[in-house]
DNA sequence: TTTTATATTTAGAACATTCTAAACACAAAG
DNA sequence: CTTTGTGTTTAGAATGTTCTAAATATAAAA
């Protein structure tokens, strides 16, 4: 391929995977998404260590956690034994739907923990003196709210796309 | 303080620690803001070390990054020289402003690469053949569709509280 | 069955982040 | 001016993450 376009690919690569850096994900899986997304034909694992100049190991491990999140497919190319990769090019759906997923299981989770940190202050023994009754129930009111935030958030997901 | 109540503070910031870590963030952080959030009055850099068992230096670093964020505020107690803080109750407010300050700068960065990208494959010399001719159309397109995509995401973040 | 092409797993190297303890800076008190 | 209380910076230890190279597994081809 002309050296001219691939330039540009890799350009285009390098920004995904900084992108992906600065959102706190694999950045070499940013870059193989990327390559993936830009590419009309599938691209094998193969392929990719080449393009990207990183080890086998490292593409293997990513490419599965980009097919755990529905980022990318795996394709059948006639004719050929090895795995290709198609991006799936729905970018909001990805992220949307990685942030639900993670979100409903820490909501959860959130949830059980401040019902427990509640029980602890109800179990209190009743011979609490002014002060520390005075603690009590602030703590009680902030958990309250706190529970309030989380289902906030948790209605606002339910109208993500 | 009672020990009950103690321990049922400890809990809430031990899960405010964990869920900062889920989502990328120091989870020192995290406790000390949960610290802060569930008392009733001011707490001092000092307090923080004693309840979070943690160096000094580690509170002094995490408070100055809560600040930067606007999560905490400094606050003057009457006959003392120590460092005071509070929280800044406004959650949500907290992570949608942290959300835009972060995007929008690097929707700016990513719009000035994609040019970049674009630029390149404009400037790519005419004597193509036909087959990397239809590959830069390809690549034009799905740059075009990444702008979209980032205008979009900008365009949602002006609706947020 | 043996060989070959490919993908996965693993051990540890390289790198990045976070933490502590100690040194330092500086203002207030004595 | 010296001491004391307090916050900050720094050097390096501890921990965590990501990467590579090599070993291993697997399935197709010969």
């Amino acid at each position: 391929m002309n050296s001219e376009i691939e330039e540009a690919r890799d350009y285009f690569i390098e920004i995904a995977g900084s992108m992906a850096g600065n959102l706190g994900l694999n950045s070499i899986a940013g870059q193989m998404y990327a390559l993936l997304y830009i590419s009309s034909e599938p691209v094998s694992l193969d392929e990719i260590t080449h393009i990207l100049k990183v080890s086998k190991g490292n593409v293997s491990v990513n490419i599965r956690a980009l097919e755990r999140w529905g980022a990318v497919k795996k394709v059948w190319v006639k004719g050929s034994r090895r795995n290709f990769y198609k991006a799936n090019e729905d970018i909001l759906g990805i992220i949307t739907s990685r942030l639900k997923e993670g979100l409903t299981k820490r909501t959860k989770e959130i949830h059980d923990g401040l019902s427990r940190a509640e029980e602890m202050l109800q179990n209190v023994g009743k011979q609490l003196d002014k002060e520390d009754k005075k603690v009590a129930g602030v703590y009680k009111q902030k958990i309250t709210d706190i529970r309030k935030l989380s289902s906030k958030v948790e209605g606002l997901l339910k109208f993500l796309p």
